[in-house]
DNA sequence: AAGAATTTGTTCGTATGTATG
DNA sequence: GCATACATACGAACAAATTCT
């Protein structure tokens, strides 16, 4: 076993165990040469990997040493990237993919979710409902697309799933990357976002009542007006397959 | 930006963008420290972030240089893990996550499956009733694991989704980590095997059939019964959610 | 506000074990 | 079996950046 290695280990455990919280430092390198009986060479290339894995930070002239992260999902997220690139995953198996996890997510958030909750759907609502603006050529697309974020987050956190949470942005992330410029294009934004909050309100009014399956439908169903567009035609009959 | 990030950056794009393919080799070390004008030490540390990606790997000696190699979820397991280790998602998180995304596959694969894969289908029940044996005591549980795999892999190959089977195929792994120990120490694995045979057997018949629907809510019931006893009492309620 | 001290970023030279041909 | 080239690992040295006095 590399020497690198043992040391990535040892710092991971660590982190992972609890024993070292966020916000707390990692002995200087020198420090940790003394400590693990190992050249600086070797700490610091065990020090990139946990900085690549997003467990670490460490920072030019900082005398606190490296400092542990908090959780991110900037880690699973670079690896999906590259899974979506290497494996030429195309934007219909993406889409396919948020159509499954977000409609379960609001499945589960029409069983669970509190007042509250509900309260924060709606307020993601009247947000996009603002960004679309109402007079013509009056609407703020990043305000829009932010609220929509706002809506799906209150759903997942309802859902009570982090990992549905988690992943369902990480892929939005990635579809957002290719095709929001095809979006901004779009000569009838508008519509679309009018569209889009008429959905919204559709699933949100599913929730209320407590019909998950019926807001599920109707999520995937608004999805696919959304993004089928941008998929190509030979793809669109495998996300139909999700919609009856 | 740091020296070692620009390395990263150059060597991945090659890699992702397709310009150097698995199986092919990097230059030496010395090599791309003379190209990349850098030094050593700069090389290696781009070199250990890359290897944690999954990108690359370099053994001691190789004349060759370090080998690009073909994609791997193993990084994606690798954060999906960490994960589930610093939120601390639940078991029950974890299964639901399972029960969303397997029976999203079986739906899929009722519209889009050929005879072929439902015939791999069928295989994998047969090994799976090989492996569970007629007489008492002689199941062979790891037989039974692998047939398992094998029918979820011709499923989601069926679906068409390579998406859906990676994170499939990770949970699972992670799942199985957590409660393989308990499952075999149950004193009625048989009858578990058996019980679990027959919901397979549903589905595929529902599957056959081209009922998508059916055969996705018999295989969340079946994943339900067959995770559920591991699953905190207080979770299970949000599994069952998910079976109406 | 400015400088001292310490840390990380980076380079380089050297020694060692290992795989290839 | 041997020579060669390689990766692994160590440590000294200097530059750049940051914090603290």
């Amino acid at each position: 076993m590399r020497a690198y290695e043992r040391v990535v280990e040892q710092i991971e455990e660590a982190i992972e165990s609890g024993a070292l919280s966020p916000g707390e430092r990692l002995p200087s390198e020198r420090e940790l040469m003394v400590q693990l009986a190992v050249g600086r060479s070797t700490v610091r290339e065990a020090l990139r990997v946990l900085q690549a894995r997003g467990l670490v930070r460490s920072r030019p002239g900082d005398p606190h040493g490296a400092e542990v992260l908090p959780f991110s999902p900037a880690a699973l997220h670079k690896s999906m990237t590259t899974l979506a690139r290497v494996e030429q995953l195309s934007l219909g198996e993406l889409v396919q993919f948020r159509m499954v996890l977000d409609s379960a997510a609001i499945l589960l958030a029409a069983r669970l979710r509190t007042e509250e909750q509900l309260a924060e759907m709606n307020k993601a609502v009247e947000a996009m409902r603002a960004a679309a603006g109402t007079e013509p050529g009056a609407a703020d697309t990043e305000a829009f697309g932010r609220a929509d974020v706002a809506f799906h987050d209150a759903v997942v956190a309802a859902s009570g799933n982090k990992l549905i949470q988690i992943c369902t942005d990480v892929v939005r992330q990635i579809v957002l990357r290719q095709i929001s410029a095809r979006i901004d294009a779009a000569d009838d934004r508008q519509a679309l976002m009018r569209r889009s909050i008429q959905h919204h309100e559709e699933v949100i009014e599913a929730i209320r009542a407590g019909d998950g399956p019926l807001a599920a439908r109707l999520s995937r169903r608004a999805m696919y007006d959304y993004y089928a567009p941008y998929v190509k035609e030979s793809e669109t009959s495998a996300l139909r397959a999700l919609l009856e």
